[in-house]
RNA sequence: GCGCUUGUAGCUCAAUUGGACAGAGCAUCUGACUACGGAUCAGAAGGUUCGGGGUUCGAAUCCCUGCAAGCGCGCCA
């Protein structure tokens, strides 16, 4: 708001200067340094050889024709460095915003309307059907829900989604895993050894034996007589997928679309893909296979839709899954996005070919690529293998140090970054994890609020309280941190980083924290004017906090 | 070999995407209210931003190059 009304002030003096400069290109930043005032300008360093004059020069009248101007709160503006305008305002534009905090609360303040009118897809974690999901996984569900979340904080109608690969190679073969625990036969070599896969083989022997009429029935006879294997990949799919969602479920992950392969492919969503494709000329028949021509776009070379057995590869139905998002029921969708792990960034241009060729504009597909997280256990990485079945569960993680920590941990960092999770010392320090900072933060100011409403001073921070006590450094500090909020909202929706709301919401409170211990609000030596004002920002950062920990999934205590 | 991603304090990571003296948390050392919740606060120490060139008013950020790490390069998924 007043990052507005400085670019409209600075571009009408521009103009009285005669130096012509789009307002959108008119540069302006919160200086990092306290000292170079509330906002800073380079539109005269940026601009200067286009002008025709000095950068100080330039600055330095645009300093002067700025100060004439009509712009509120302002108390001074001054050169600095090369060529930078530094806006100085009076602490009443603080005050201002935490006015708007109030007014807005937890549902308005720090909400854009972005995406107003727009609807996106969002697939993330999509692991496959056939065992727990892998601690590891759980930085897809933390990151791809809280990215979720702030596409809906900035306007956009956001569906998120999990594709299962139900149908293929992989089934049949935990099936088949599946089968031979159950009947106490070797499991496959290629099969899946973890020890997951024989306590649910007891779990289908439990629900065989109660199911056949005498109880008594040998296993074997009982599985063949619903399926045999393909009825153990059934089963093991819908018990694979209730530990996954409970395991997301209980890091407050949740998903509005599950897509099974397998019922894509009955639809024939499939074939209508593959007759679009041919039809539009991009498919043709090389030894014995049919393939697509997807370096005619990005690819490095053409991909084989359906092999010489007649088989359909993978790709086929992930195509027909992609193509149909962009249509989920009765509306389109605007863009589509897929959260993937760095091991399948390879997949991405053959992907995106396919999208393009069927119509869809290269802008509407995006995929976003995050580094995989290294497990470690006792400072030894544990590398997970089928083959031995060794792996760590995200259910482990969470029974360990608990949901609210392991999605702070998952959202702490860059998802450009690599992970590298130690289960243990994760463990040993939960209780140093910053969540708690910030969470406690949260708390303290509940108690506050509980305190001033026993004592019956100030029930709730009253409607039109002078704020103009506010003026001490931390007090400043804390409304500059909450003045922060709504771009850093924005700024996280643009980078899709998520991690930019962690980082903002311990300054938060850390300049809270700060204010706490230097700014008595209840003590009897507070005057009536100063506790009232300071209740106000008590309640003001508390709805930061909120909102805060709300994008990132993590719950906001009234007590710890 | 080619491609993608990454390299920042002892460790784990930030850095308003080109801004001013590169910041936090751990760990180390030293301090602080008769507690509105000490799960807090203040201070000290810690840096050739992997090396070398370049671009410009200005580079951790962009370009070139070298080094190092992870991942990917199937008619597997």
């Amino acid at each position: 708001m007043m990052e507005a009304e400085l670019t409209r002030a600075i571009s009408g003096a521009l103009e009285r200067l005669g130096v012509h400069v789009d307002p959108s290109r008119i540069g302006l930043e919160r200086p990092s340094r306290a000292d170079h005032g509330d906002w800073s300008s380079n539109v005269a360093l940026v601009n200067a050889k286009a002008a025709g004059q000095a950068p100080r020069d330039l600055a330095q009248r645009l300093a002067d024709e700025l100060a004439t101007a009509d712009l509120p709160h302002l108390e001074r503006t001054e050169v600095a460095g090369p060529g930078f305008v530094n806006v100085h305002l009076s602490p009443s534009w603080l005050h201002e915003v935490l006015e708007a905090v109030l007014d807005q609360g937890t549902e308005r303040y720090a909400r854009h309307d972005l995406g107003a009118g727009q609807t996106v897809s969002l697939e993330f974690v999509s692991a496959n059907p056939t065992g727990p999901l892998h601690a590891g996984g759980g930085r897809w569900g933390a990151f791809g829900d809280s990215l979720a979340r702030l596409f809906r904080r900035c306007g956009y109608d956001t569906v998120t989604e999990y594709y299962v690969n139900d149908r293929g190679t992989q089934m049949e073969l935990f099936g088949r895993s599946l089968a031979a625990r159950l009947l106490g036969e070797p499991v496959p070599d290629d099969g899946y050894h973890g020890q997951y896969v024989a306590e649910w083989a007891n779990e289908l022997a439990a629900e065989l034996r109660s199911g056949s009429a005498s109880g008594e029935d040998d296993l074997g006879t009982a599985l063949d007589a619903l399926g045999g294997e393909a009825y153990a990949a059934s089963w093991g799919r819908g018990r694979a997928l209730r530990d996954v969602s409970e395991a997301l479920e209980a890091m407050n992950v949740g998903f509005d679309h599950w897509q099974s392969e397998n019922e894509l492919v009955a639809s024939g969503a499939m074939d209508g893909a593959i007759g679009q494709l041919s039809d539009a000329g991009w498919t043709y028949a090389q030894d014995g296979a049919e393939w697509l021509a997807t370096s005619k776009f990005d690819d490095t070379k053409d991909r084989v839709l359906r092999r010489s057995d007649g088989e359909p590869t993978y790709f086929l139905p992930d195509i027909a899954y992609h193509h149909q998002k962009f249509c989920r029921g009765d509306r389109a969708i605007d863009l589509v996005i897929d959260v993937l792990g760095a091991d399948h960034h390879g997949y991405v241009p053959r992907i995106a070919a396919a999208m393009q060729m069927l119509g869809h504009p290269p802008e509407s597909y995006e995929a976003i690529v995050g580094q995989n997280v290294t497990l470690m256990r006792d400072g030894k990485v544990i590398e997970l293998s089928k083959r031995t079945g060794t792996m760590v569960e995200v259910r482990e993680l969470i029974d360990a140090v608990g949901p609210d920590v392991a999605r702070f941990a998952f959202l702490l960092q860059s998802i450009d970054s690599r992970q590298t999770i130690d289960i243990d010392l994760l463990s040993a320090q939960a209780a140093e994890n910053p969540v708690f900072y910030v969470q406690y933060a949260h708390a303290r100011i509940a108690s506050v609020a509980r305190r001033a409403e026993a004592d019956g001073v100030a029930p709730r921070p009253p409607a039109g309280t002078d704020l103009s006590p506010l003026t001490g450094d931390r007090e400043l500090a804390l409304l500059r941190a909450l003045e922060v909020l709504p771009s850093v909202v924005a700024i996280a929706l643009r980078e899709r980083a998520p991690h930019k709301v962690t980082t903002w919401v311990r300054d938060l409170a850390a300049a809270f924290h700060g204010f706490y211990h230097d700014c008595p609000i209840l003590h009897s030596d507070v005057s009536p004017e100063v506790r009232d004002a300071r209740l106000c920002l008590t309640e003001g950062t508390r709805i930061g906090l909120a909102i805060g920990l709300d994008l990132l999934g993590v719950d906001a205590p009234e007590a710890m």
